[in-house]
DNA sequence: GGTTGTGAACAAATTCACAGCG
DNA sequence: CGCTGTGAATTTGTTCACAACC
């Protein structure tokens, strides 16, 4: 198949970002060439996944041989949009917000948490782990100023949706939401949710019903 | 249908904390009945998805009214097994891990934290937001002291395949991984994951490219 | 009349299996 | 020969649409 924008299913898009920390790893151990074998070792996937996903993004396999690592991952990246840094904005400078600020993974890979945002006048103004605190009502300043373009939603749940709205409004198209609670967004705008309780609540369900996956 | 163990799919399950969740703000709200519309509305679905989910669980509903807000919730909490407590370990009480330790959502819908675990002799022995951290050669004590039934996994990447065996071994079937990592448990045994960032290079993705769901 | 519960139709995702090519 | 790339088959999940029932 040709170059081009293929349009990539959501499931692979989302796997995509596993095959890329497995590729990380391989450049850092020199390794050049990797199949599709070892790489849904390494992502926990099947071989035959692992193909179908590549194949989505280009021919950049070498039958016979294998994947080139390095040209894969920087395709990888490509794809994802992953060539430059996307700053962040993390609303909600409590606990949770806090401890996202500080989370080195972020900005590790590529998402630097360039602000924090707090309706509480006494925190505004101050540095939680280097990072400063701004008002919500500078969010258009700081869009502009910091060229932030995803928002992290770390407040109570009925703050959420109020949230949402204000950083759409201030030109923020992309959305975390880590408040326990449904929100939603324009169209247009791309949200993800991170429902911590709910991974918990899951894994209550499976360990009553034993054997989720009975072989 | 009658009653029993059905086969509930997976992607039914992890939707149920969601309604579960919804029905408990129409009980604050001392609603008494719900239509598969408003729940459909509430959690951010379509109504025809939630009664084909609903459904699962057994005929609960009422033609022509809807369903009983309080005896929908019951059920739904026996089936995804939240009628008793489920304390959790947090492994590895660095940044992320003293994070979710103080993070009241957890012990709010039924995971208390009994305990932190942290190989850090300065820290073993030590109390942060009131939960005692212990080593992790006392885990299977602690599971038997505790009722430990869950292990979340708060480490950095490198040791987390290792914190897994370990929690494994003390007897722990489920798992909720935040370590940045692939991990594999043995057949029987449950994992779930959090990827914190890449959940940011999946909303990298689709800002790169235009309109996921396109209308 | 109103709303559930569910077969049937449809869509998405996964897996199989093998042709194609280095 | 070995491994990719991909159509076809299968499985899983979603949506439709309406009979059944209150």
């Amino acid at each position: 198949m040709t170059d081009g924008a293929r349009h990539i299913p959501e499931a692979t898009v989302s796997r995509l970002p596993v095959y890329l920390r497995s590729l990380a790893e391989l450049l850092d151990e020199k390794v050049t060439t990797v199949s599709s074998e070892r790489l849904a070792e390494m992502a926990g996937v099947n071989a035959a996944k692992v193909r179908k996903d590549l194949s989505y993004l280009g021919s950049y396999g070498t039958r016979g041989v294998g994947y080139e690592v390095e040209y894969l991952a920087f395709q990888m990246s490509r794809e994802l949009g992953l060539t430059h840094d996307w700053p962040v904005a993390i609303v909600g400078a409590g606990n949770l917000g806090q401890a996202l600020a500080n989370y080195g993974g972020f900005t590790e890979r590529g998402f630097p948490v360039a602000c924090l945002i707090d309706a509480d006048v006494d925190k505004v103004g101050s540095r939680i782990h280097g990072v400063q605190v701004h008002h919500p009502d500078d969010l258009p300043h700081l869009v502009e100023e910091l060229g932030i373009s995803i928002g992290i939603i770390a407040t109570p749940a009925v703050a959420a949706q109020g949230v949402a709205d204000q950083l759409v409004a201030a030109g923020i198209k992309s959305i975390l939401n880590f408040a326990p609670t449904v929100i939603t967004v324009p169209e247009g705008a791309f949200l993800r949710k991170v429902d911590l309780a709910l991974e918990l609540q899951v894994l209550s369900f499976y360990q009553e019903h034993r054997a989720p996956d009975p072989v």
